[in-house]
DNA sequence: TGTACATCAGTGAACGCGCGTTCACTGATGTAC
DNA sequence: TGTACATCAGTGAACGCGCGTTCACTGATGTAC
């Protein structure tokens, strides 16, 4: 099929049949068939199918926490609002990418039990990206960027919030709304608040 | 077991098991077990697996759309941010119930697609309870009680998106926030804003 | 009231199928002497 | 250089199991005369 090694084949084979006809249905048949080799040839590189997901949902899916991080370790820079937009865009993105695949593990919650539990030990985790957008804020609210008496954690968690849930609120409507715009929208909204 | 009929014990099963062991692994043998009844049975009352699956999620979800859409008829009242924790608190509670169930459709993207078939077809979906706050906070507008150029669209998706996002973002930590307060944070903050 | 038949909710046992997994094997490449 | 053996990535065919589904059947209840 292409000319990478076998393990990074059926990697990339397992992450595309997750995605497109789910968790459920990508069975190791198919997996070995999109990877251009046999079911046999899966076992050689993976002890079992389960390990190879766990492996996709560790290996694959991108961090989203580390890139917020590096944000609150140097606030300041450009504006609040502008600072907010782009971690509001990367935030669509990402979770537009790892959603599915995060929730069909709703699915299986043996499966999911145990990713949870590699989760945490790795200390990571969903609640991550969210802390660190609360501990970015904080860093801006000590330079006076943001109000002294505001409630940092609920806006991280307003923001991130409405990023993760634009990822599967429009999968049954026409169309969902373009990233770029609605994560300015949100950013300008949170700051300025609804009343005067 | 219970001194219900047997197709709604068989409803209650499906459900139960869907979110205890997963819809991957909520067998016809497992809900009729737990129904008390035999497989035969099952297919006595339902055409198939799949039929009684696409049951529970169009009966047994409770609707969020309908409680906002009551509001936004009669907007004013209590305090903006009175109204707004509530909606929060009680979206909190949905979210909790339906995401699970809802998200594990993602591991069976040909039942997924029936689903949200349905939904459109009914003018339902994840989509609506936001188009319901939307117009609430126009209304509210329209009274003079929300700055005529804030953006209630882009603070309808922060309030609830924040409620979803809750449901599995704590799931594999410690634990969640609790929906009352969490609730009464988000709307303050987003009453409020985080700049003077 | 008794008899004959119809209807209904439900059952135990079997069916075929597709799944994850394993088996014995192959052909190509590397290595020791 | 030739020979003998070791290693390695991979295969085709089979395995047993659990799944969704169907079959022929049962016992209880209703109904006509």
């Amino acid at each position: 099929m292409e000319n990478k090694p076998t393990r990074v084949r059926l990697l990339d084979a397992a992450h595309e049949l997750m995605l497109t006809v789910g968790l459920a249905r990508a069975t190791t048949k198919e997996i070995a068939r999109a990877a251009g080799c046999s079911e046999a040839a899966l076992y050689k590189h993976f002890d079992s199918k389960e390990e190879l997901f766990v492996l996709v949902l560790t290996e694959r899916l991108p961090p989203l926490g580390p890139l917020i991080g590096g944000l609150a370790a140097e606030p300041g820079g450009r504006s609040l609002e502008e600072n907010l937009t782009e971690i509001a865009h990367r935030a669509c993105l990402f979770y537009e990418q790892s959603f599915p695949i995060a929730a069909s593990l709703y699915a299986e919650t043996q499966l999911k039990r145990r990713h949870d539990e590699a989760m945490r030990e790795r200390g990571t985790g969903p609640h991550i990206p969210i802390q660190g957008l609360d501990a970015y804020l904080r860093a801006e609210q000590a330079l006076g960027r943001v109000r002294p008496d505001a409630d940092t954690f609920a806006a991280a968690s307003l923001l991130l919030g409405a990023c993760a849930q634009r990822a599967f609120a429009y999968d049954a409507a026409e169309e969902r709304p373009e990233g770029a715009e609605f994560a300015a929208r949100l950013a300008r909204t949170l700051v300025a608040g609804l009343v005067v």
